[in-house]
DNA sequence: TCAAAAGTGTTCCGGGTACACCCATGT
DNA sequence: ACATGGGTGTACCCGGAACACTTTTGA
């Protein structure tokens, strides 16, 4: 093949239009009332953006992938930088990488992460918002359609695996367990099944301590970290 | 930031010594014969390096990724160049983007795919070759680990989708069904309640034809395509 | 004392498993 | 005829769903 015509030459300056750039984007998912004193809700934050492509559209936090850094430490910081957030819990979601999804060239590595109720930083950085997971306006790039997906594995993967402490405290209630599975789930469970299930699964460690306030003292429980292995199979460190 | 030493230049020549670049792999799994009339096995191909890094190993057929193709398609056309193989499907895997995995940067996304028998080409290019999926020799690179999570998937995903005819030809036997579970699964399954449950399934059309041969001939089976949805979510197309 | 949530007991149902049994064909 | 795999019937077990019931607190 020989070059004819001027398009054919790459540009000398060869910062976006002839490469193609890895960036990495995560979804944080946290349980919080999306308007004050409101029910609780799958929320994410998100950051609006202050330069093109996409200039004040909300976007998910994320960054261009250093070249001396693995793609779930380049998901860490740049959602510490973006955020100031520190999930709990992260894990890789999908790459995208749709040939037109940017004006330039950008193959994106989004993780998806679960963040504590007191690991949340309120009003931390400036232009971060909270927003519902359902619902959400229209985002830049196809960041609609990279939610959808991380609330479906959320869905998904809540029901076969224990990743729902990920969203709660240290010492929680049965309900408050459970309140977080209906939340995410959009459905009601048996108090009565949804306890006997969990305290089956092993997973869940007693505590001494209640929790009192109203009605009957409930006991508080902590999670097994022993357990959660056996879950993403061979792959045991995030690359 | 000031760059001060040289180290901070940037080549001039900007190759691969400063910059992140993104490859296409794939984890193909056929159904065949490890060693002429051997059992049925599950089998991959693997392409010889011809040149460093790591040549003279074996690998994972792939290739760069081109700044004007998605994801999926790379995978597609690197299978094809370097295997001659169109698989009946494809999968992504994961990114991997360890820093050290390669000499230079490179982020792999692997996909995973299934290839039916008539769809194997034989000799068909040079420097390939078929191995057993389970005792594999030390690969290039990382791709060990990559197959060990590919097979991970394989065997998790056969327990709860019908991705196993991806592995068979247009018309098969509920016994040549059920063989194709058992070797990925490596157990025994009772053949009365295989057959109930794959019925029961709602995925296999009965044809009027049999496959005689020995003893009592059996029904052919095709499979039905207008299920496999609701699978992988809102994610409809390959990116 | 009453409302409401914590916690227990019991029944029912459906799907998976084990296994006995009949059917149809090649040799 | 008989061995062998194709195909059917059935009993059992276990986990989830439904729901009645008792316990313990705050108000």
């Amino acid at each position: 093949m020989t070059r004819t015509t001027v398009e054919d030459t790459p540009a000398v300056d060869a910062t976006a239009s002839d490469t193609t750039r890895v960036a990495v984007s995560t979804v944080i998912f946290a349980l919080r009332p999306v308007e004050a004193d409101g029910p609780l809700t799958v929320a994410l934050p998100l950051v609006r953006r202050t330069r093109d492509p996409h200039e004040g559209q909300w976007a998910l936090p994320g960054g261009w992938l250093d070249i001396r850094e693995s793609l779930g430490s380049a998901a860490s910081r740049t959602l510490a930088e973006t955020t100031g957030l520190a999930p709990s819990y992260l894990e890789q979601l999908y790459a995208f990488g749709a040939v037109d999804r940017s004006p330039t060239r950008v193959v994106s590595i989004v993780y998806w992460a679960l963040i504590r109720p007191d690991e949340i930083v309120e009003d931390g950085i400036e232009n971060v918002g909270w927003f519902g997971a359902e619902g959400l306006p229209p985002l830049a790039f196809d960041h609609n359609e990279i939610v959808d997906y991380a609330l479906w594995r959320l869905r998904n993967k809540v029901g076969y695996s224990r990743i729902a402490h990920g969203l709660l405290g240290d010492e929680f209630t049965l309900a408050e367990l459970r309140e977080v599975y209906q939340t995410i789930l959009d459905r009601k469970l048996d108090p009565a099944n949804f306890r006997r299930q969990v305290e089956n699964s092993g997973t869940l460690i007693p505590t001494d301590r209640y929790r009192t306030g109203s009605h009957r003292p409930a006991r508080l429980y902590r999670y097994n970290q022993d357990v959660e292995l056996a879950d993403r199979g061979p792959l045991s460190t995030p690359h």
